[in-house]
DNA sequence: CAGTGAGCGAGCTTCCGCTTGACTT
């Protein structure tokens, strides 16, 4: 039995630490958390200055008492949790649980997993920072007091059937996305000339190549375009001055959580929590640093691997070391930067997770190398007949420098076109160029690009909303709760001008593009929009975009020693609490009601609104003769934007498609999307299929595809017992009554051959053991008294 | 699984941050 105990969060880090502090060490995990404020009365006792009530969740206790057993066999317990607030905190509960006095247990840091920086770590310990600890209790308190008093008044206001949320991060996550699309909404396109002119001259080769110039800034209307290129006829045109600037480009910083979610979005079109999903799975088998981090710094055992990488790899002009520092104010830097452990190896085999392996490694090693030198060419170019003039600039690529590993991608701006800069033939001042043809063409500014996950996310760190661990469960949070949507968007075509001169005329065509095309984007829904509307109005304060920032400035305090924590939590909890109450007395429930017009059949008023199935349109008023007639608006309407005429349209279905075996097709929309219904059983149409427009030769196929995978459901039946052999999408399993039972792993393979006796056999295992946990909520764990067992 | 849409009220839901498997029909 080893003497000492060191205790982390992380299993993977545990093994490589157990290797390297050898037999006097046992390493253990402790994944993550072990306690967590109870739920009954949200944990905290508000009488008492927020004295909180913490328990042991059911899913930790086995980890609990794993820790608690080889803790007393163990001469000493070290406590090696991250080093952040979280981290303390994990530590002072460990304390808590196993019975050790925070006073004196050992507590040892590092930010990286090396041989020397635990060696330096272990023979420098010190004791639990007690005010770290309450700034995290701090923390955890007030996101509890926000999410389960706010939560409650969604449920009391908003009407809805489905269980709504409400919290510091994800209210203001929806609330980006809700207004930028009303940004979205509120914007008009504005129109504008750009000119530019084509050219040509002879290259170093003496061979004729062309090149483009701009015009000088924007020109407001085809009347202003048409005179500009009117004064340019017949003109000459001399090349009046050449500018040659050397230019540098340097590379970004090693990957953080937030920037890998975004460059595998941008470069792989991964959602974050494919990426994290990857990620873990590199994090697992050894490959890299761990994955939720907000440091950009590298140890110097991974700088010697990168620069030797480099070396060999581009040779020794391209290293150039350096360090980076965080932007970011709230990061916490438990962590090193996301790189691979391992340099020599640029790229692996599983083919998972290959892509992202080799995104790593290129922006680890770039981040160690050169700037790339550019040359950038202006050239002013003269026009005979005017004193405008047109620019004309080429960039040429004189080292690589990093590039040559990687390049960081951009987010779309808004409004700006990108630049088409590539080589200009070799030109002098005084030198008379070839004029070919000018044009002006109208563009339009463009509205800000709805939010990515991944750029929601950048916007969210920026801010200092959410942590690294928390960016991909927000995102995916503020889905299942429906308040967002990700989907594609179908861009819109446009007409516009073109003038263009060319062998002493001008000429006006009108073209076409397409815009607005947008994919995996963030769409607010009109529950998104109406809860995000309501907490602004009656908790504008925690809605605010500034209040984490405000707060965690507070947590620092209180970590600092300059604030106690539960007289802070006072500050806080008086106001808001008072909202709180306010809101519920006086807050009329949220219809989020518009009208739309009158039906023109029956002169009734036509409303959209939302109801407790979410939006809708009604017809008519509730009154004691007469039931409204409802519909459902379709997933890409909106409440905000539903015309009459599409209103009146959803109250076409049901829609009878005629006979079938001489039984009638039905088509509808239900709770789980449109379907058709035949001889009393139901076929979901699925996308591809219009319900408002699907004739019946396009159901037909379907029913008889979606009987013939019900009969292959059944693999056996068996004649007593009510027991069945079914296939299932996660393999063959066993249905005896309502009840289903998973088969032993070695026996999914001889699903069918299973005897009546087997079954049961299995079926009996099968109730002895828990199952079916989610059907039956477990008992809410007792609270322990003083004194008892 | 494929209704519904008013309001009442039983009994439920809900937060953010740390960590990974066990499990799903």
């Amino acid at each position: 039995m080893a003497k000492n105990l060191l205790i982390v969060e992380s299993p993977a880090k545990a093994k490589t630490i157990e290797k390297i502090l050898g037999s006097d060490f046992q390493v253990k995990s402790c994944f993550g958390h072990i306690r967590d404020l109870e739920k009954d009365d949200m944990g905290i006792d508000l009488q008492h200055e927020f004295r909180p009530t913490y328990i042991v969740p059911e899913e930790k206790e086995k980890v609990v008492r794993e820790l608690k057993k080889v803790a007393k066999s163990s001469d000493e317990v070290w406590l090696a949790t991250d080093e952040d607030r979280e981290g303390e905190a994990i530590s002072w509960h460990l304390c808590e649980v196993l019975g050790l006095d925070p006073g004196v247990t050992k507590r040892i840091v590092f930010h990286e997993i090396t041989r020397p920086a635990i060696q330096q770590a272990v023979k420098n310990p010190r004791i639990l920072d007690m005010n770290l600890v309450n700034a995290q209790q701090a923390r955890r308190i007030l996101d509890r007091i926000v999410g389960f008093e706010l939560s409650p008044v969604l449920w009391r206001k908003m009407g809805m059937k489905n269980s709504l949320s409400a919290g510091r991060v994800q209210s203001v996550a929806v609330r980006l996305i809700v207004e930028r699309e009303r940004e979205i909404q509120a914007f008009s396109p504005q129109s504008s000339f750009r000119v530019g002119a084509s050219f040509s001259a002879k290259d170093a080769g003496d061979r004729w190549v062309s090149f483009r110039a701009e015009g000088p800034g924007r020109l407001p209307d085809p009347e202003s375009a048409g005179k500009f290129l009117e004064s340019c006829i017949g003109a000459e045109y001399t090349v009046r001055e050449v500018q040659v600037k050397p230019a540098r480009k340097s590379p970004a910083a090693p990957f953080t959580t937030s920037t890998l979610q975004q460059e595998a979005s941008r470069k792989l079109g991964y959602s974050v929590s494919r990426t994290m999903v990857l990620a873990q799975k590199l994090y697992e088998s050894g490959r890299i640093s761990y994955m939720r981090t907000d440091s950009v710094n590298l140890s110097e055992t991974a700088l010697e691997d990168i620069g030797q990488a480099i070396r060999g790899n581009f040779g020794p002009e391209y290293l150039e070391s350096r360090t980076f520092r965080n932007r970011n104010e709230s990061a916490q830097e438990a962590h090193e930067a996301i790189r691979p452990t391992n340099m020599a190896q640029s790229t692996i085999e599983d083919s998972d997770t290959r892509r992202l392996y080799e995104l790593i490694w290129k922006r680890t090693i770039a981040s160690q190398m050169s700037d790339a030198e550019l040359e950038k060419t202006t050239a002013r170019i003269a026009i005979s007949t005017t004193r405008e003039e047109l620019t004309a600039t080429g960039e040429v690529m004189k080292f690589e420098g990093f590039l040559k590993a990687y390049r960081e991608d951009r987010d779309e701006e808004d409004g700006s076109e990108e630049n088409p800069e590539g080589l200009l033939p070799p030109l002098a001042a005084g030198q008379s160029l070839r004029f070919e043809e000018m044009q002006a063409t109208e563009r339009f500014t463009r509205p800000a690009p709805r939010y990515t996950e991944a750029s929601l996310v950048k916007k969210l760190e920026e801010l200092g909303i959410g942590r690294p661990s928390t960016y991909a469960p927000t995102i995916s949070t503020i889905q299942k709760r429906g308040y967002v949507e990700k989907r594609d968007k179908e861009g819109v075509q446009r007409q516009f001008q073109v003038l263009l001169l060319r062998e002493g005329k001008i000429t006006t065509v009108s073209q076409q593009e397409i815009t607005g095309a947008e994919k995996s984007k963030m769409f607010p829904t009109d529950l998104g929009m109406l809860v995000t509307g309501f907490l602004k109005t009656h908790f504008n304060r925690v809605m605010d975009y500034g209040f984490t920032a405000k707060i965690e400035e507070e947590f620092d305090e209180i970590a600092n020693g300059k604030k106690v924590w539960n007289e802070m939590i006072g500050t806080f909890y008086q106001p808001f609490h008072e909202s709180v109450e306010n809101t519920l007395e006086h807050a009329e429930r949220v219809r989020g009601e518009r009208s739309l017009g009158d039906d023109p059949a029956t002169g009734k008023p036509v409303v959209a609104r939302m109801g407790r199935y979410g939006p809708m349109v009604q017809i008519g008023q509730a009154s004691q003769e007469e039931k409204p007639r409802f519909a459902k608006l379709k997933s890409t309407q909106s409440i905000e934007t539903i015309t009459l005429p599409e209103a009146l349209e959803l109250f076409r279905l049901p829609r009878n498609l005629g006979l079938f075996e001489e039984k009638e097709v039905v088509i509808n929309i239900g709770r789980f999307g449109p379907y058709a219904q035949h001889d009393k059983k139901f076929y979901s149409l699925g996308k591809d299929l219009d319900p408002y427009s699907v004739a019946l030769d396009r159901v037909i196929p379907l029913i008889r595809e979606k009987r013939e995978t019900r009969d292959n459901k059944t693999i056996k039946v068996f004649s007593t017992g009510n027991i069945q052999i079914l296939r299932g999408p996660y393999g063959p399993y066993i249905k005896q009554g309502t009840r289903n039972y998973r088969l032993p792993k070695d026996k999914t393979e001889s699903a069918a051959a299973l005897t009546l006796e087997e079954c049961k056999e299995i079926i009996e295992k099968g109730k002895a053991s828990p199952g079916k946990r989610k059907r039956f909520p477990r008992k809410k764990p007792q609270a322990r008294e003083p004194g008892s067992k």
